[in-house]
DNA sequence: GTCTATAGCGAGATAGAC
DNA sequence: GTCTATCTCGCTATAGAC
């Protein structure tokens, strides 16, 4: 009953159950989810979904592990390379962040529900705990005043730019906007963040 | 079966159910909410809250409507009053969100998720755009630049402000940091943010 | 108003033919 | 590998006694 690996044709099929699950999972979440429609999307039967994944759950780790990786990948990239300059980072996060979320608009409150209501998964299961020291050179993280500011640096960062996603709709929906008229104001923020977020920078550096 | 409004002595009960189910949906969403959880939460019979609520449906719209008034309400104070100070205004808005978020962290993802998987809920069934529409001063929302602007500098306000609650459990698993770290960095970026704001407001307005 | 018992159904998972 | 049919269980909702 289990999955064969190294067979080089069902990858098609297995593919198509996982797109149409990553779909039905970050508009609804795992348990309004229902696997009869991820059958239905993928265009397969119901008993195919559980041939090649057992279960429901398992299918949704499996997404889960990979949008986590996409989402927090770009923090750390953020977070290794001391050498390049700050504004050039922040930048790149912006850019990086904008684009993925457009494309992706569900991806950051489908993540942080999960973590929500599972916070001890990056403790059990997750290698981006990991890849986060290292990304940190390995040095032990200590709660110290510098380690707090960067900190604060990057919660605001992360806000700023993240944010207007997640609450995308409200906003459109209190104002009466467009997609596009909010598209179009999402995609002026990329120039308008660093400016703001290096004046942060500089305040924290003065209030010492 | 339909509850009698007026006797007195049945408010207990039904505010036991009320409780515990803002309890419950909050920390699981509606599809992953039981109501046997519910009825166990408040100390009574399963039987009961179809007594007093009809459905978890029901109930759980009574509680969601609460909750975004308390949510938008916040917000709602802000547009209004254009005569005060814009950094008593953002000062006032920050201090509120931090108070009612240290006590309620998991309010935002609750109603953004609701949100993003019902995002006709203001044009059906809201009070709260009409609200929105009057703290404006009934004029006609339009997607002018000044008040483009506006929108820009609210949305980074409540960027910085609400989403390290939404972060919380990610940063802190991250970086190994207990819940009394996270919530000292959350109080100090109350005297933090207003500084911040206020650039970013000069910053839009010297761009023109 | 409050309880016990249960109806009724929806959904995940599996058996087994092809 | 892929399908149809079905098993089984958990959950919402209700009937009916007290």
């Amino acid at each position: 009953m289990k999955k064969e690996i190294d067979t080089q044709k069902d990858k098609s099929t297995e593919e198509k159950i996982k797109k149409a699950a990553e779909k039905i999972f970050l508009e609804r979440g795992f348990s309004a989810s229902r696997t009869r429609d991820i059958a239905d999307e993928a265009g397969i039967n119901l008993a195919l979904l559980n041939y090649y994944f057992r279960s429901k759950k398992n299918l949704y780790n499996i997404i889960m592990m990979e949008k986590l990786d996409v989402f927090f990948n770009i923090i750390i990239e953020e977070l290794k390379d001391n050498a390049v300059d700050l504004n050039q980072k922040m930048s790149e996060l912006i850019n990086k962040y904008t684009d993925l979320l457009i494309k992706e608009p569900r991806l950051p409150l489908f993540i942080m529900s999960e973590i929500q209501q599972n916070p001890d998964f990056f403790t059990k299961r997750m290698n981006i705990k990991m890849k986060v020291r290292e990304a940190l050179g390995n040095k032990p993280i200590i709660y110290s005043k510098s380690q707090e500011d960067d900190l604060q640096l990057l919660l605001s960062l992360l806000g700023v730019t993240i944010f207007p996603f997640i609450i995308r709709h409200s906003i459109q929906g209190l104002f009466n906007m467009t997609t596009d008229q909010y598209n179009e104001l999402l995609y002026k923020r990329r120039e308008m963040i660093p400016k703001l977020m290096n004046e942060l920078y500089n305040q924290l550096n003065a209030d010492k």
